[in-house]
DNA sequence: ATTTTGCTGTAAATTGATTGACACAAGATA
DNA sequence: TATCTTGTGTCAATCAATTTACAGCAAAAT
């Protein structure tokens, strides 16, 4: 798209929040917002609003404000939200589950063409309208079906011998809900780690530290 | 406990992955290592590595480097990892249930004592040995309980009346998967926030921000 | 015993992110 | 049309995080 290498990484993680609020205001009618006003509801400083918004271009109008449906739909389109880059599952569990409904969300930005686990006892079950394959189709699957991106909800163990088999067949892009560290062992891949049981030891360090 | 409230939040949340590298060095049997040694593994400069570890006083030698069993064991006190915080889990779908996992995951630094949701159909079965109560008595046992911490897994709209009442009974701390914001309603609680939906739709800004 | 090497702890420098300040554009008012 | 108000975009200043540099200690080597 455009000159967007040197947006910081810090900007990028709050524009998710932007959009659900714009998306709330929205549906409640508003119709325009100040960086002022949106700064007070969303616990930011006006200054750092203007500055996130200006990273992609001067959204608003000087005496105006923003008007909220075109920002809301600006930033969509900035984060993709239109899209329906192929997923595909791994690991059809308890977290795997609960992460399918997150991808079958409207404004995902994700679609879901295929889950895949190695219990035998679930592989041909049916996951929101997709059946559970067994593992060993993967690689099949990948070069038929070639998905953006793979979502990895199970122990780490498989972990290297998964992401090299994906890495080789082309997928380049990761959501990974493992510990094992797929951007040490492919730098050129793009990962988003969710780390719950650190997420859990931060809120036990803070618990701590308080008393 | 010390003298560590002036520490970042950067340096927090990286304790976490430092408690799991030393642990698996631990189990291969390592007993020392240098902070040059340890941010190759790791993929961070030596000097951060140094820098972090020393916020909490020196646990190293000149000369030596750091002994990985010690150095284990202090971070995980500092995160209280042989705590056993007790919690609730609100919602008990399979986002409340690989949660549940984690929390059960030895050197969580927490214990489940309570499980509740409002769909009837699921209470009363057991979670892991734990029963499934009707979220109408989490009043009740709150108050005859105490839990330190809850953890939410359920749609954003019964959020603030939920949050206002248990801080109210005097819950100070909460694992959010909701989009509802705590720490705005609640400026004194701690707040431990996953939000997968913004997780997923960061990937997918750089994906499009790839091509 | 003495020198050399290795590696921490810490202070200073640098880099990055957030906040503050203000010139100026657009609309409102009269 | 002239004046006033509002609020953006942007540059400068501040604040925070990371990296560099190095003094000094411990262990290993001689």
């Amino acid at each position: 798209m455009e000159k967007r290498e040197d947006i910081s990484v810090s900007v990028i993680k709050r524009l998710p929040r932007y959009y659900r609020f714009l998306q709330s205001l929205k549906e409640n009618g508003i119709v325009r917002i100040s960086s002022k006003e949106l700064a007070n509801r969303m616990g930011l400083t006006a200054s750092q609003i203007r500055h996130d918004f200006n990273c992609f271009g001067g959204f608003g109008q000087q005496g105006y404000g923003y008007n909220v449906p075109e920002l809301h739909s600006k930033i969509g389109e900035i984060l993709g939200v239109n899209n329906e880059r192929k997923a595909i599952l791994i690991g059809a569990g308890n977290l795997g589950k609960a992460v399918c409904n997150k991808i079958f969300s409207v404004n995902s930005g994700f679609r879901l063409i295929g889950i895949f686990d190695k219990n035998e006892a679930i592989c041909g079950k049916m996951i929101k309208g997709i059946p559970v394959r067994n593992i060993d189709y993967i690689q099949n699957f990948c070069i038929d079906n070639k998905p953006d991106c793979a979502v990895f909800c199970i122990p780490s163990n498989d972990m290297k011998e998964l992401t090299d088999l994906l890495v080789n067949i082309g997928i380049k892009s990761f959501w990974n809900f493992t510990n094992y560290d797929i951007a040490m062992a492919h730098p050129e891949a793009l990962v988003e780690n969710v780390h719950l049981t650190d997420s859990l030891m931060t809120l036990g360090y803070y618990i701590s530290a308080e008393d």
